[in-house]
RNA sequence: GGUGAGGUGGCUGAGUGGUCGAAAGCAGCGCUUUGCUAAAGCGCCGUACUCCAAAAGGGUACCGAGGGUUCGAAUCCCUCCCUCACCGCCA
């Protein structure tokens, strides 16, 4: 959520920066808010103006009745007053309702350094790592590989719960529990960060807080008459554990990483990228969740990002880091560095961590707060970032790691967890 | 699922219809005294919104949330949420 002060006071700065993720809806929007802003505004003091009267000719009420005068009079111009109150009551509620509606269907404003571009085709290469594989003929992809050494199955998970399912089984259950087991130790043992493991269903208003909600909804998957909602990602629980609070400078940053499933609907997506593991409904992830003051929120995205970067390296998998351009970045991220591992069997890069700084967007909406070193009350920045998503590192390792006798390689890294240097 | 108790400021805790944004204590900040510490005394010490060009200074709202009763609600009534205790059920 913006700021609504800002808006105010810079209205054509928020629409330039707005203009540049390429929505013309979402620049008109600011006009829009700031007429309901107005109305807002004077509706509230004309209300107060009332409030005030009431409040002193109450007392004055009750001043007399202690004295034993007679306060008819008064009583009725109070009650005047009161059906007043009532009526602006209502105006003011509703504009103020209305207020947050727009600001909350606001995306973030781009930071000045994130490269203006309007779709992914302009989203720069940061760097690559590693050197890809030179495979031989012929490249399995890893829906054959799985396939053939029976690592999952997707047919019969359709029978469980539809297309857009996985099962793992054997050799690949495990290969999937040693990637998250390895993935928690490294970011809890060589990054510093504290393991959570949080619900998977939240309530509304932790989606709300994250930017899911109210414009997403129709991705989200969700309960008990949508009150609570399968969460798409543990950014979700993790980011929201300290809503509503002021926490102590001195305790920031907070840095968090969790594993969890993530469940999307991926409404409209059918059809896409389709094959194999890639897109599914349900997937799990490891994710790292920073809470910082925001003079260091961009230092502290560098290091995620690194922190994200260390896994595919020990996995020895090659990849790449490109940033989103404004007009590929998501509703709440003023910066987002998304990291892409070789797929040898897509002869593609796949996205299977995006690094983001939210600055306060996040922490507006869930109102999130420290005490500076002046005592005052700001908000917090947040930051996340997938450290990693399990089912396309899973590819990428299996196609990487192919073998020409069949097998594939475990990276040395993670035998320890896997128990074993390959699968067969 | 059932029954009971309860949700007040950073914390503890008083307040059961009027001048209560809220006693008192603790913690915190400033000053005085002091060689330092301690102790003592005095003062300050919530948040949000809003008015004013701004500062100074006003105003309104907030005692879990939302509604209601009333001239007036932290206080009375209703609904919901949450916490705690016990019972039931259960991985």
């Amino acid at each position: 959520m913006l700021d609504i002060r800002l808006i105010r006071e810079q209205a054509d700065f928020v629409k330039d920066r707005l203009a540049t993720r390429g929505v013309d809806e979402d620049v008109a929007k600011i006009d829009e808010v700031l007429r309901v802003d107005a109305e807002r505004r004077k509706a509230e003091t004309a209300l107060q103006q009332l409030n005030a009267d009431r409040k002193r000719l109450s007392r004055e009420i009750g001043g007399k009745r202690s004295r034993g005068e007679s306060s008819e009079e008064l009583e009725t111009s109070v009650r005047e007053i009161g059906d007043q109150i009532a009526l602006l009551n209502e105006e003011a509620t509703a504009t103020e309702e209305q207020q947050k509606e727009l600001l909350l269907a606001i995306p973030n404003l781009p930071h000045a350094a994130a490269p203006i571009g309007k779709d992914p085709s302009e989203n720069p290469v940061v760097r690559s790592w590693g050197e890809k594989p030179d495979l031989p003929e012929p490249v399995l992809d890893h829906a054959a590989l799985g396939t053939r050494l029976k690592l999952f199955d997707l047919e019969r998970a359709a029978k469980l719960s539809g297309s857009g399912f996985i099962c793992f089984t054997g050799a690949g259950a495990k290969l999937e529990r040693a990637l998250i087991h390895f993935m928690l130790d490294l970011h809890t043992r060589e990054h510093g960060y504290l393991e959570m493991s949080p619900p998977f269903l939240v309530r509304r208003d932790c989606m709300i807080g994250t930017t899911q909600l109210p414009k997403f909804e129709e991705d989200m998957y969700g309960l008990e008459e949508n009150q609570l909602f399968l969460a798409p990602t543990a950014e979700v629980p993790v980011t929201n554990f300290h809503r509503e609070e002021i926490l102590p400078a001195s305790e920031l940053p907070k840095k968090f990483v969790a594993y969890t499933p993530c469940f999307r609907r991926e409404a409209g997506s059918a059809g896409r990228e389709t094959r194999g593991i890639i897109r599914v409904h349900q997937f799990d992830k490891v994710e790292m969740v920073k809470i910082t003051a925001p003079e260091n929120s961009y230092a502290e995205l560098e290091s995620l990002t690194a922190n994200a970067e260390r896994v595919l390296q020990l996995l020895e998998l090659p990849y790449r880091v490109i940033e989103l351009c404004t007009g590929d970045l998501g509703f709440g991220s003023a910066r987002t560095y998304d990291i892409e591992v070789w797929s040898p069997g897509q002869n593609a890069y796949l996205e299977v961590s995006s690094c983001s700084n939210f600055e306060d967007f996040q922490a507006r909406r869930m109102n999130l707060r420290f005490k500076d070193t002046e005592g005052k009350n700001r908000f917090c920045h947040t930051l996340n970032g997938s450290g990693l998503a399990l089912p396309r590192v899973f590819a990428a390792l299996i196609e990487t790691g192919q073998q020409p006798d069949g097998s594939i390689a475990i990276p040395e890294k993670l035998q320890p967890y896997f128990g074993a240097p390959e699968i067969r």
